[in-house]
DNA sequence: TATGTTATCCATAGATCTATGGATAAGCGA
DNA sequence: TCGCTTATCCATAGATCTATGGATAACATA
């Protein structure tokens, strides 16, 4: 007669699924999950992110938690979350996916919002690599300091977007630029090339994010940059 | 203020992605989800299958349709479903593959509906196709003859778990048994497997299922064996 | 111990979702 | 055109989910 606990419901496998669908079932949630994948936050962080009031996004994370989908560590008076293991980010990334793949809307959305304009002229993994190697390239990752903290391509400069404007003397104008950020829905890239552009830099972002190269097996530095900084 | 066209509603990226996430967030639609995954189907079939009334299921079905995530065609009085692509089958396995990897409560129904016992000793698709290749293993596909049509591994014999005593002499008996199903969560084969042990056989499951060898991009046969039941 | 910070818990009103029976629609065959 | 089969549409009662404010809990620090 146990019908309290949390973590049985229903027994069927179906409904244990269920449970974690119904992560995804909100928005917000889907959002936060993303955010998590990038780097652990406290509460009021993923809050502030996502425009929800405090409780709220605690009564989400609630949800998340019950599914296993997001693990805590506290600190002080702060929780820290974030993503409870790979296969979480890879079922987002298949959410994605599916969302792009039979949603016109998705696309039609991002277009407008003008994340597609690089969308042919994206470089790939191997080609980064590749140009990187020769030094033709500089990559630059465009998000939150504290996401790059937590998982960078190896050799890339941590440049937030809002920052680009001040820091852009710090890019040789005649190396070519390649931003990145979350993956295929974030914008953070994509409007960072545009800027880049209009400044009459050659830019160009790279597919997908941070996420998909993780999932390809390519090294991941963590911690601030060598050169920059305070190492703290 | 068109509001009740049924593409847009909200117009953030997070909302058309929670539009795939309502699908998931209930237990029959996941079965009826992994179902479509591996072949087209009636809605009637669905119901029987998934033990819905057909009222409720078409409901359900409307509900994936208008996500885009399945597909229809008609036949006749018969309007067959169909997963809406690769992405979709896809997404459904990062959903098993979380669930499996996060909720412990998973692999302990597994257990206890029997469905683990082969775990430690899957044949992986490799050793399947070198064994094969050598004659030293027959292929098993236990699934309903409707989803072995619909695509099975070349040479796999089609033998649906309720026929599996009565067609028992088909099979040789000095000759290892490698039964497959839809996937990791599927009884199918785990079943199949006890019982042709109980009948004295070598048996052992294949891990995962057909989707998962489409995914791996091993070949696909189709159609009825070309042995035996007709043609058409 | 008193205070401030950060996060969770609780109760609730309003919105959304699910199952279901009855009616309707779309094909097919006589 | 008249049944007959299969599926969708519709209205609805009951269940579930979401956002929110206020209370409470867990820490840190003075």
């Amino acid at each position: 007669m146990d019908k309290r606990s949390e973590p049985a419901k229903g027994d069927g496998v179906y409904e244990q699924l269920a449970r974690i669908g119904k992560v995804v079932v909100h928005p917000k949630r889907i959002e936060l999950l993303e955010l998590l994948c990038q780097a652990e936050r406290p509460v009021e962080a993923l809050a502030a992110a996502t425009g929800l009031k405090l409780t709220t996004a605690s009564a989400h994370l609630q949800v998340m938690r019950q599914a296993r989908v997001v693990e805590t560590r506290r600190e002080g008076t702060r929780v820290y979350y974030r993503a409870a293991g790979g296969e979480v980010c890879r079922f987002v990334t298949a959410l994605g996916d599916l969302a792009r793949a039979r949603l016109a809307e998705v696309e039609q959305i991002l277009r407008e919002i003008g994340a597609a304009d690089g969308g042919a002229e994206r470089v790939t993994r191997s080609e980064l690599l590749a140009r990187v190697r020769a030094g033709e390239v500089v990559v630059l990752d465009v998000r939150p300091p504290e996401e790059y903290e937590a998982g960078h391509i190896p050799g890339a400069v941590s440049l937030p977007l809002e920052h680009l404007e001040a820091r852009l003397f710090e890019l040789d104008p005649d190396i070519e630029v390649v931003a990145y950020c979350r993956g295929p829905l974030c914008l953070l890239a994509p409007e960072a090339v545009a800027r880049l552009r209009s400044a009459g830099r050659r830019a160009r972002c790279l597919e997908d994010g941070m996420p998909e190269w993780r999932e390809a097996r390519l090294p991941v530095a963590t911690g601030g940059e060598a050169s920059k900084g305070s190492p703290r």
